[in-house]
DNA sequence: TGATTAACTATTGACAATATCAGTACAAACGGG
DNA sequence: TTCGTTTGTACTGATATAAGTTATAGTTAATGA
């Protein structure tokens, strides 16, 4: 045995935290701000919703900010960190010890990494272990590395788990084994259960063993959440048969082999891995027969109780209603009819536990489900002894995959070679020796999944990809190789985490139906922890070279039958020829490379069922999500989705960690999980009637008509002028657009019928995230409440609601509302549908043959739905009996401006858009038309001709479009667009039209900005405090950005705290994109960990209307938090909220209430504190008056530095001279305190000017460029007007 | 009588150039003028009538317009500042006024051509035989502003086409170009410039150099006439001080000679452009990219191995010219009028 | 006289990308004493 | 063996591409009170 002495020893002084990131220390002379230093009365901070503790945690001096010296070697390092992670990760699953242990040293070299290092380390100890058949070997390789190759590096406790865990497996003597789990067990840094809380590493068995059999450690010692699995695995004995074996079944394709060990021991464990997995896909036996029974026990039909008595629930093939012809069971109808709450329950419980194992399914086995597909009609096309020359689309897919099959098979071959060193060089090419080197780069990579797995992933994300990134018949290549090797990645994520759940939960058998409720309990907290973990994600450039790699593998083997005309003879000729083709278009004269697709591939794509072929991926859930607990934990149960769709963005993520990990946003995390949980089904009837629209082929309402081909228009003559040349070409390209967004529409409304059709009679549920400004969104893109029309008058809400009263009011006012009867008070809304009771009937009862009143409707297909609904309730002999489903929207008017007046505090405006009490609802739009009449009218008055020309035609409609998109920062001569597309048709000449406009906007402009005079001075104040911000430098900048001239790269994003706590930073920064090359050609791709110089115009242009959308997103997860815990079903779309019709009357209050408390506190003065905080002690550049006594004094400073210095005395030595300033001030030391202010500096000199601004000079060359401290502009006054009042306003949302 | 230019100082307090360099010295255009040998190509001088596109201080204009007394003369500027002067010259010599005009349009505008030729019509050239130059109409352009190559492309198009102002016979061009501009156009086969545009003007005209900027140390920014041109060409030099205004990118004049082809325009286009992508990349390879199995057809069809080794950019005109005819030929060549890429419109 | 507007110029995240080559820094190999 | 020197190569940056030109912010000259 080895000296553990020699360890022990050395981990007395291991009392180190381990941490991810360490803090880096340029940020010292920031003070610690306090929950005080943001000015909130007790009230405010008694109520904090989340904003103080988040804001103060983010604005703490620890926090990484990405702005100051160390952050662009820092982010090239943690480029580094994450590029060696995936690498490690890749060749460690790979099997290729060697190249992982070098890759391991260059993560010891990286100095910023160390504290995190053992964690590499261990991951690289347990391959190790799992090949290893002698603990000693083990031990001794453990003892050798933290000796030898990493001295500064001390084992954690989970180095000692995966010790136990192998003294358990290879001990021979249980003496032994009782030997070396002790000795390990004593080693703990933090204490035993530090060891036993790694789930990770030890199995059930493994805890068995050391309760049992060692007893090392007590049952209390366990993580919680596994104490029930051993004690019933200790209880129940008889139960720990071996797992059912499936005859005959799945060879393993689900993981990858490359684990073939020749130890037998060992062996037998690897093996057990596929079979179990395996076994966690199939449904389990048992529990469906509880299932089975439980519904069968339920009131049903006698049809019913048939079907679920054929219903084969184990069959995978049943997971969805993808096939034609075949019917599922119709849940929601048995729901319907259930009568009584405990029938209810036990049936949703049933459902539940289904739906758990289905939802399983529906994440994993999307590739193996399209491929078996393939191979059944291709068998079956065989059988048939069909070899038509047009083979049907599954059948031909079937062929590549088997051609490419040996190819990639080749490949992989090729690569394990090369990173074994069993080349010889010295025969090779140039072009093979250069083709090796690549291989080093993707190999590891190309390893991790399955080769069959691989074809079917790229056939299918080619297929998937038809006809995107504007490119007629095909798409852009940068586009498919990184969705390829993305899909990949996604891949290798998903059977990882399977793996290691299977690892883990290996001997436990699930055959008692408690039992198994328990490991699905235990399984699921392991996935979240698993999932957490993760963060290794592949570099973009990796995942584009195996995707390219894959692709033109395809490219070199899919073949398609073809038709051509001789030119000669002009006959129609047959051919073959590659169904990909790789080449380039350009456009506006840049070059971009695309894949085409052969055109008779494309016309059988369009013609056939895609879904057939393709099986769509992010569908609803079929049972709740998992709930938000982390940045990274929530949504999907094996698709890692983050909270905040960031793509590249690790700034703000930075930020949510900090927040998060302090607990700051759990309101945030608790509104999205009610968002998730509402239930929803398809409302069978009006898929009907859609799906049947759709099979005619027709254009109808939204849906476009079935184009099969483009044709575009003849040649003019050559010697025409280049003007009419010019017009032919736009011609053809406005066709061809037209053409194709026909197709893509039409396309999109295919997969959303197909992913309703799929999910008939289901109960479902979207899972949200949020975007950068923290709106959500669901995370299922074809399908959902987001959508348009159509996809909205496809879903209602699973639960049905008694209508009562108020719901029947509401439900006549929501389709009035759809009607765009909406500005009315709500009893002539009620009037309007009770004036149409003839038509609603007639459309609900004959859609599509009777007078189709509804499509008249502004939202015809949820007009429809509720038609119908109403239809149904009125048939009863009390309406009010009616259980209804259909969502109810209560949308605000013009939410934007609701926000913007309630901050600037406009009385006149707040009135025009709700928020005061009023017995007709107010039209912001009439309104502002009516102003800017007035203002003609005055102007008209006094002579002028445009005023009196234009005074008669200003309607709602004029104007409507520009004050809606004021509240974006709409342009003036973007207003002036709008305006002119309004008035095109009154004036015939196009330059006319365009000075009418402008003189026109010049009146909107005026009239929004006298309404919302308030709102107005805040826009300009958060522009003016962007811009500010995003030319603002820290002190310690980085010296090196002043390379060019001297002016620095600014480096700081404008960052704000919402209400409810969470951070947001615009993204805005220079994009930083490299070619990177790869098999096919070279792509242009961003590197995500790069820090780049902010584009302070997108900063400035975008921080106005972002702020406002993060104060409705607040709103709405407000909203959604009160909602649920009312027990109601909410759903959202930004700014219109939707529930159950009774449930209207409840849901308006608290949405009331919650607009009140989000604006009763100043949320503009509380934004200038947090600036201010976080600003602090930045530095501005700005242009004072050459002739002020100041710029004499600075000029005068500059000229004694500059002397002593012998050279130019440049912005980053004062900066520098600043920085020192600061920190002598404030620190510790009275003396370095006095030495520090004594100096004077050029900013010092600026600071004593108590107004700055007053000497500020943009003007011509009378100005001098200084730097100044960066402060901030005033906050505008506020108006007078009170948000309490908005508390009885009924028409603030309706 | 004659046109009396103004001095020199009072052009360079012309306010606005609007991004583009005019040659302001006249000793420059006397050297120009007789280096062209005008005379021989247009002996009745009383018969021919000159569209002046883009004079700008018009040094260029008057000194042919005082060398050769033309029919017409008529002067195209709608740019404020040049507009102002040259109205101004015109006013203080009376005496060319019939002959001399100006036109406030924008050369920039087909319109602009249309309504002087076939509206307002100010300017009616006649039709001259494609046997030969246009010897009775004459363009002068300076399009070495910013949009002054975009512009140029489209009329080597327009020559192509025989729209324009070359639909009434071969008419010379000499214009004022950017070097950059001009190195690219007059490259040959194995130039690393060698470009679509070169192919172009090798297609349509038979371009030559005739004056060029003094690079003495590979100034000017862009790459500089390899000695070929030069001696082939011996174009007249001029130095940066004859160039106002004083910073920007070297210009140089071309005598632009179009010519009569029998192309098929529309399919030359195509292959030109794809293969030029991959200019290094030998023709074995890069014909792949002109479609589905365009590769396997082409070896098959193509015979000379040797032209299969080479690259786009060592090819000759009638290389390319071969390529066009082989690929017409392909019963399974894509549409090549499809070859656009649509309104991007992607959400995720 | 200061301020306001019109016109021009620069900037260009929609050259919403890619091929090619020159120049450079740096390591390997070479080779001559 | 050492130490220039050459050679190879990985990386960066610049430039061309097509060929009707997008909008918008910032500057400067001119205009009107």
């Amino acid at each position: 045995m080895l000296r553990y002495s020699s360890i022990c020893r050395r981990s007395h002084g291991s009392n180190r935290i381990i941490r991810q990131l360490r803090p880096l220390s340029g940020t010292v002379f920031l003070q610690k701000p306090s929950m005080d230093s943001f000015g909130m009365d007790n009230r405010a901070t008694s109520e904090d919703i989340g904003f103080l503790k988040s804001s103060v945690v983010s604005t703490a001096p620890g926090f990484t900010t990405f702005d100051n010296a160390q952050a662009a070697a820092q982010a090239g390092e943690t480029r580094n960190i994450m590029n060696l992670w995936s690498l490690l990760e890749a060749c460690l699953h790979s099997g290729y010890m060697d190249r992982a242990f070098s890759i391991l040293k260059s993560l010891y070299g990286l100095k910023s990494h160390r504290a995190s290092f053992i964690d590499d380390y261990n991951k690289f100890l347990a391959k190790f272990a799992e090949k290893a058949d002698d603990l000693k070997a083990v031990d001794k390789k453990l003892f050798d590395d933290l000796q030898k190759s990493f001295p500064t590096v001390d084992y954690n406790d989970k180095t000692l788990a995966i010790l136990i865990h192998n003294a358990i497996r290879l001990s021979d003597s249980q003496e032994t084994r009782l030997k070396h789990c002790r000795t390990y067990l004593r080693m703990a840094v933090s204490g035993c259960r530090g060891i036993l809380s790694n789930v990770e590493v030890l199995t059930v068995q493994d805890y068995r063993c050391l309760i049992n059999e060692l007893e090392l450690i007590e049952l209390n010692d366990l993580p919680a959440d596994l104490t029930p699995l051993v004690v019933a695995n200790n209880l129940s004995p008889e139960n720990n048969e071996e797992p059912r074996r499936t005859a005959g079944g799945t060879d393993g394709s689900m993981i990858p082999q490359t684990q073939e060990t020749t130890k037998p021991a060992f062996q037998e464990q690897v093996k057990a891995i596929p079979k179990n997995a395996d076994d966690l896909l199939a449904v389990d036996t048992i529990g469906m027969k509880v299932v089975r029974h439980t519904l069968l026990g339920l009131t049903l039909t006698d049809e019913q109780r048939k079907q679920i008595k054929e219903f084969n629930f184990e069959s995978a093939s049943n997971l969805l209603n993808f096939e034609n012809g075949q019917d599922n069971i119709d849940f929601f109808e048995i729901h319907k009819n259930l009568k009584t709450e405990e029938e209810r329950e036990a049936f949703a419980k049933a459902l539940d536990e289904f739906n758990q194992d289905r939802q399983l399914q529906l994440e994993h086995r999307a590739t193996d489900a399209a491929k078996e597909r393939w191979k059944h009609d291709f068998e079956e096309a065989k059988a048939r002894g069909d070899l038509s020359i047009q083979k049907k689309l599954n059948v031909k897919l079937w062929e590549w995959f088997n051609q490419m099959l040996p190819l990639v098979k080749e490949e992989v071959k090729r690569c394990a070679e090369v990173a074994s060193d069993s080349v010889q060089e010295g025969t090779l090419s140039a072009k093979e020796k250069k083709q090796n080197k690549a291989r080093q780069d993707y190999g590891p990579y190309l390893t991790l999944v399955d080769a069959e797995k691989m074809c079917v992933i790229t056939i299918l994300e080619l297929l998937k990809l038809n006809s995107t990134g504007g490119v007629m018949e095909g798409m852009r290549t940068a586009r498919a190789v990184i969705s390829v090797g993305k899909a990949i990645e996604m891949e290798f994520r998903a059977e990882l985490l399977l793996k290691n759940e299977s690892y883990v939960f290996k001997d436990i058998n699930k055959k008692s139906h408690e039992f198994k409720l328990l490991v699905q309990r235990a399984r699921n907290t392991f996935r979240s922890m698993k999932i957490e973990e993760s963060k290794i994600l592949w570099p973009q450039e990796s995942r584009a070279k195996i995707g390219s790699i894959l692709i033109s593998m395809l490219i070199h083997v899919a073949r398609v039958r073809v038709e051509g005309v001789d030119p000669v003879t002009q006959e129609k000729i047959q051919g073959e020829a590659p169904a990909f083709s790789h080449g380039y278009q350009y456009h506006n004269g840049s070059k971009l490379g695309v894949l085409k697709i052969h055109r008779s591939l494309v016309h059988q794509l369009n013609g056939e069922r895609l879904v057939a072929a393709v099986q769509p991926q992010l569908l609803p859930m079929l049972v709740k999500p998992r709930p938000w607990k982390s940045w990274n934990s929530g949504g999907y149960f094996y698709t890692q989705s983050t909270l905040i769709r960031s793509k590249e963005s690790p700034e703000q993520v930075a930020y949510l960690k900090a927040v998060s990990d302090s607990g700051a946003i759990d309101n945030v995390y608790h509104g999205l999980n009610v968002l998730g949980e509402t239930p929803w089904t398809v409302n069978r009837k009006m898929f009907d009637i859609m799906s049947h629209v759709w099979n005619t082929g027709k254009a109808f309402l939204d849906i476009p008509g079935n184009q099969s081909k483009l044709i575009l228009t003849p040649q003019p003559p050559r010697d025409a002028d280049p003007s009419i040349h010019r017009k032919w070409k736009l011609k053809n390209k406005e066709l061809a657009n037209e053409f194709s967004s026909g197709r893509s529409a039409r396309c999109d409304a295919n997969y959303k019928l197909e992913i309703a059709r799929a999910f008939l009679g289901e109960k479902f549920y979207f899972p949200h995230n949020l975007d950068f400004r923290g709106r959500a969104y669901p995370l299922s893109p074809h399908f959902n409440h987001l959508g348009n029309d159509m996809s909205r008058g496809l879903m209602i809400f699973w639960n049905g609601k008694r209508l009562e009263s108020t719901g029947l009011k509401w439900l006549k006012v929501h389709l009035s509302n759809l009607f765009g009867f909406d500005k009315a008070p709500l009893d002539e809304r009620v009037t309007f549908t009770e004036s149409h009771l003839e038509d609603i009937k007639d459309s609900a009862e004959n859609p599509l043959d009777g007078k189709g009143w509804w499509k008249q409707a502004d939202k015809p297909w949820q007009a429809l739905a509720t038609c119908m609904e109403l239809n149904e309730a009125l048939k009863l002999d009390n309406p009010c009996d009616f259980i209804s489903h259909v969502p109810v929207h209560q949308d605000g008017t013009c939410n934007g401006l609701q926000h913007y007046a309630a901050l600037g505090g406009d009385v006149e405006g707040a009135k025009q858009v709700n928020l005061m009490p009023s017995d007709r609802p107010q039209d912001v739009y009439s309104h502002v038309a009516k102003l800017v009449v007035a203002r003609l009218e005055a102007a008209a008055a006094k002579g002028d001709e445009n005023a009196e020309l234009l005074k008669t035609m200003i309607k709602r409609k004029v104007v409507k479009q520009t004050v809606m998109t004021n509240v974006y920062g709409v342009t003036y001569i973007g207003a002036t667009h709008q305006i002119e597309k309004q008035l095109s048709n009154v004036f015939d000449d196009y330059k006319r039209s365009y000075e009418m406009s402008k003189y026109l906007t010049k009146h909107v402009f005026a009239s929004v900005r006298e309404l919302f005079e308030g709102a107005h001075l805040i826009q300009d104040w958060l522009g003016d405090c962007a811009k500010r911000i995003s030319k603002s430098i820290r002190l310690d900048i980085d010296e090196k950005t002043f390379k060019n001239g001297n002016k620095p790269d600014f480096m700081s994003s404008v960052i704000w705290t919402t209400p409810l706590g969470l951070p947001i930073v615009q993204p805005y920064r220079e994009s930083g994109k490299r070619q990177v090359v790869t098999n096919l050609q070279t792509v242009f791709i961003s590197d995500p960990f790069a820090v780049n110089p902010i584009n302070a115009r997108r900063q400035k242009a975008g921080f106005p209307p972002n702020f406002i959308h993060s104060l409705d997103a607040s709103h709405m997860l407000l909203s959604a938090l009160k909602c649920g815990e009312k027990g109601l079903d909410f759903a959202a779309v930004h700014d219109s909220y939707w529930t159950h019709a009774s449930d209207i009357d409840t849901m308006n209050v608290l949405l009331r209430e919650q607009f009140i408390k989000l604006h009763e506190v100043d949320l503009i003065e509380r934004l200038k504190n947090e600036f201010d905080e976080r600003y602090r002690n930045y530095l501005q550049i700005i242009k004072i008056d050459k002739t002020s006594d100041v710029a004499a004094k600075i000029v005068e400073l500059r000229r004694k530095l500059s002397q002593k210095l012998g050279r130019q005395f440049t912005l980053a030595d004062e900066i520098y001279m600043e920085k020192k300033r600061i920190e002598l001030l404030e620190s510790e030391e009275p003396s370095e305190n006095a030495e520090g202010a004594e100096m004077t500096t050029t900013v010092s000199l600026l600071g004593e000017i108590e107004d700055i601004g007053a000497l500020e000079k943009s003007g011509d060359s009378s100005g001098i460029m200084v730097l100044a401290p960066l402060k901030l502009p005033q906050i505008p006054p506020k108006g007078n007007f009170d948000v309490r009042e908005l508390e009885n306003s009924k028409y603030f949302f309706s | 009588m004659s046109l009396v230019t103004k001095s020199a100082r009072e052009l360079t307090q012309i306010q606005h150039y609007y991004g583009f360099r005019y040659v302001l010295n006249t000793i420059v255009h006397e050297r120009i003028f007789d280096k062209l040998k005008v005379p021989t190509k247009y002996p009745n001088s009383d018969r021919l009538k000159v569209l002046d596109l883009y004079p700008g201080p018009s040094q260029h204009s008057a000194v042919f317009y005082n060398r050769y007394r033309p029919a017409q003369h008529l002067l195209m500027d709608s740019r404020p500042d040049f507009v102002k002067h040259i109205s101004d010259l015109i006013a203080r010599n009376k005496g060319c006024e019939p002959t001399l005009q100006l036109y406030k349009h924008d050369p920039y505008e087909w319109q602009a051509y249309t309504d002087l030729i076939d509206v307002d019509k100010v300017l009616s050239p006649s039709n001259c035989s494609r046997e030969s130059i246009h010897d009775q109409f004459l363009v002068l352009a300076n399009l070495t502003g910013m949009i002054g190559e975009g512009l140029f492309m489209q009329w080597l198009a327009c020559i192509g086409n025989r729209n324009w102002l070359q639909r009434f016979g071969r008419v010379k061009i000499l214009v004022w170009v950017q070097q950059c501009t001009a190195v690219k156009l007059l490259a040959k086969p194995g130039d690393q410039l060698r470009a679509k545009c070169s192919l172009v003007t090798e297609a349509f005209t038979e371009t030559k150099l005739v004056a060029a900027m003094n690079t003495k140390k590979s100034g000017g920014g862009s790459a500089n006439f390899s000695d070929n041109i030069l001696s082939e060409d011996r174009p007249v030099m001029f130095d940066q001080q004859d160039v106002w205004p004083p910073s920007g990118k070297n210009i140089c004049l071309l005598e632009v000679n179009p010519r009569d082809h029998s192309i098929d325009l529309d399919n030359f286009d195509y292959v030109s452009k794809h293969l030029l992508i991959l200019k290094s990349t030998p023709l074995y390879d890069s014909l792949d990219s002109l479609g589905h199995g365009a590769k396997e057809y082409f070896r098959k069809v193509v015979q000379n191995q040797k032209l299969l080794e080479k690259c786009p950019k060592e090819l000759t005109l009638a290389e390319f010219l071969h390529i066009t005819e082989i690929f017409d030929k392909w019963p399974f060549k894509p549409d090549i009028y499809l070859d656009f890429i649509d309104v991007f419109q992607e959400s995720d």
